[in-house]
DNA sequence: TTTGACTTTGACTTTCTCTGACTTTGGTCT
DNA sequence: AGACCAAAGTCAGAGAAAGTCAAAGTCAAA
C-alpha cells in the first residue's frame, strides 16, 4: 500500500472518530506512520482539498498543529455552489475528485456518480478532439448536475 | 498464438478466477509474458472494451495499477442487450425513447433517466458541431448504461 | 497483388509519489 | 528586544508507474 494512502486514511478514520474535524502533529503523526514530514504536507494538499470538501488550518512554532475539518451543506445549495465553482472547462480529474466527493458528503448516490463518471470518460468522449473533451465535460457536467438538483 | 491473444487470455483467467475483477501492474505483466508494455493497453483497448462487457479503471505513478472488471449480467443482460442495439450513432428522440422504455420496464430508475436524458441533451452538447453529436451521443448512452449493469 | 484491418514496437509524455534541503513563523527564555 | 528552539511550509528533483501515438510488420481476403 501506498504511504500516501496509509496517510489519508489515517486522516480519514480521525475525521470520522472526532465528528469532522482532526488535529494533528505533523513530525508526530510523520513518525509513527514512518515517513518524512513532508508527505503529511503532499497528503493534504492532493486528498483533502478545498474542492473535496476539507478545511485545513494550522500554525506553526513551538505546539503547532494542522487541524483539517469536513465542511457540510444542504443538498441543494451544495450542488449550485460546485456547479458555480466549474467554469466553462473542467478537466477528467477534477470532475472525478468533485464527484468523489459528492458520494461522500451523500449529496449524491454512487450509482448516479458512477452514471456520471462514465458519460465524463475519456472513454465516452473517445471521438472528441483532446482540445475539446474538457469544454464538453463542463457542460456535460453541469447539466447532469442541474438535473438532479 | 499471437502475444495479444496470450495477454487477452492471461487476464481472461484472472478475471474468472477472481470473481469477475482484475487489478495488474502493467509493466510487471508485460514483463511476465515478454512483450512491452503499451501491448497490454493495446490489448486492453481492443479487447476489453464497455461494449464487450468490461469496465477499466487505472492509476499512473508509484504503486499504479490497471482494474479490469466485468459488468454482471443479471439485470446487466437486458441492459447489455440495449447497448448491443446501438450503433455508432444515436439521435436524441431515440435515446428518449430507450430511456423511457428502460424507465417502465424499472430497469433504471426515473431519477438516473432523468441525468442520462440531460447528458444527452443538445444544451449539453451545443459546443459539439451538429454532425458530431449523434455520435457522441452512442459513446455517452453505451457508457452511462455499461455503469449501472 | 494490392489493400486494409489488425498487431507489435518503442520513443516520448503525463501523472502521481516520495524525499530532503531550505525557509518561514511562533514561542520562550535571557 | 534578541537569541534560540520548535514547529509547519515550500519546492524542485528523482523515481515509478501508466498513456499516447505513429511507424512498421503481418496476414488474409478481394
Amino acid at each position: 500500500m501506498r504511504m500516501s494512502d496509509l496517510v489519508a486514511e489515517y486522516i480519514t478514520q480521525m475525521l470520522d472518530e472526532q465528528n469532522g474535524s482532526a488535529e494533528i502533529q505533523r513530525n508526530e503523526l510523520a513518525g509513527n506512520l514512518g515517513c518524512v514530514p513532508s508527505q503529511i504536507n503532499y497528503v493534504i494538499t492532493s486528498r483533502f482539498t478545498p474542492e473535496q470538501g476539507y478545511i485545513v488550518e494550522s500554525r506553526r512554532g513551538g505546539g503547532g498543529y494542522i487541524r483539517i475539518s469536513r465542511v457540510s451543506m444542504d443538498r441543494g445549495t451544495a450542488i449550485m455552489h460546485i456547479i458555480n465553482s466549474v467554469g466553462s472547462s473542467l478537466d477528467k480529474a477534477s470532475a472525478e475528485a468533485m464527484l468523489n466527493n459528492m458520494v461522500n458528503r451523500s449529496i449524491i448516490e454512487l450509482s448516479t456518480a458512477k452514471v456520471m463518471a462514465s458519460a465524463l470518460s475519456d472513454r465516452a468522449l473517445h471521438t472528441v478532439e483532446q482540445e475539446k473533451r474538457d469544454l464538453i465535460r463542463a457542460d456535460l457536467f453541469k447539466n447532469m448536475l442541474l438535473a438532479i438538483s
